[in-house]
DNA sequence: TGCAAGCCTTAAGCCAGTCTTAAGCAGGCC
DNA sequence: GGCCTGCTTAAGACTGGCTTAAGGCTTGCA
């Protein structure tokens, strides 16, 4: 899952982005809100982590346009503690949650998941699919109720999947999700994960759409 | 906007129900767990507003109850400090938000509003024509609810010709949309894929306007 | 610091399904 | 009746995806 990081403090940045690639995001950071603003219109994000103060151009105006170009990526805002009546006006002005700095890391993955998860219109933490049960919280997986084990990314490209059950993920989303900058693939890496996946998991959960990417079709209960 | 409020403290119930009916909320206040489920079985809410340290049964056990059901109305939990755990676990149990007690009314009405305004961005418009349902998101077309498998060609021509229904596409718009720069056919391509998909979906659907190109008539709900 | 294990990427060959082409046929229109 | 447009069918080329294997990299552990 990919997160736009952006925050001008380099120890808090440092920390936010090791913890959270430990949860299993993968995070690019930026430091400053235009390259903020850049950032989100080149790339697709699972999610902003927007602190509120920052230099150049400040977080509140960030956020302001991002929603008046009609952009919906759901925005979770870092915020010192004194500063409750420009978390309000966040609220209002689009974002989605907030913490107060300092946070727990672990209570900051807990609500990006949770976020991530009600911006795709589902509220169910657990995503079920037939026998396939992924968790994304304990990063596990089961087919029949037995654990399967999957690799990083494997997992990433499972959940990406499963969360978009019923829609295709074109090749260059998923990529793009996948692989922050600088570590992007030219070859075929994708489609070997997905071989692997199915492997596991049986030939029928994921489908191939010829020329455009992946779907795993809309879920049975 | 109606809102369900599970609370059993009489003062605090009181005073969110006051407080959020002034921000312009319709709010319905039960008490307990079970009053809470029946409830959100009856009717419909924008989003409920869940105390965690309920009588007879628990907050976290009715979210629990309710996503298994499939329910994704928003929830928003209202929690002591002293429940971290509890706030994670529900977060990751599906819950949506939470505000630690005591709370601001304002903050919790901007709140509201911003879950409620998430909760509702989505919807993708699956395109209908009597027994022939074609969905683009998930780029499947289904006759009569069983699934018909079309190739790439076959289903962009479908889907702009649904698009169109009650208007003639020319045979030169069709083999623009069709084929990028570069790769015009000189050939009876098209022809071919029209005879492919009148050979899967039956050979009412789609008319030929001779000299002119093809239609789906206005479609028939 | 060195070793071992596992993960990820790269690359190459193979295979299947898709698309195009082309030729013959049917039917409408002048 | 002749011409023209579109239908049908089948064959071949080709693209894109699958599979497999090898090598490099990271990480954990001694």
């Amino acid at each position: 899952m990919r997160i736009l990081l952006v925050e001008d403090d380099r120890l808090l940045g440092d920390g936010v982005q090791a913890g959270l690639t430990g949860s299993g995001f993968t995070v690019d950071w930026v430091r400053d809100g235009d390259a903020a603003l850049a950032a989100l219109s080149a790339e697709s994000f699972a999610a902003v982590l927007l602190d509120l103060g920052l230099p150049k151009r400040d977080g509140l105006s960030v956020l302001a346009s991002l929603r008046s170009a009609g952009n919906p990526v759901p925005v979770l805002v870092l915020t010192a503690r004194d500063q409750v009546a420009d978390k309000i006006r966040g609220l209002d002005l689009g974002a989605d949650d907030y913490v107060i700095k300092p946070f727990d890391l672990d209570e900051l993955a807990a609500r990006l998941r949770a976020l991530v998860r009600r911006s795709q219109g589902r509220a169910d933490a657990s995503l079920r699919h037939g026998d396939v049960v992924l968790d994304p919280a304990g990063r596990t997986v089961k087919l029949k109720g037995e654990p399967v084990t999957l690799t990083g990314k494997e997992f990433d490209l499972l959940r990406m999947l499963l969360d978009a059950a019923g829609r295709v993920l074109t090749r260059r989303v998923l990529e793009e999700q996948l692989y922050a900058w600088g570590e992007a693939v030219e070859s075929n890496a994708l489609e070997v994960h997905i071989h692997h996946l199915r492997r596991k998991l049986g030939g029928e959960l994921i489908r191939t759409v010829r020329g455009v990417g992946y779907l795993v079709d809309e879920a049975p209960r």
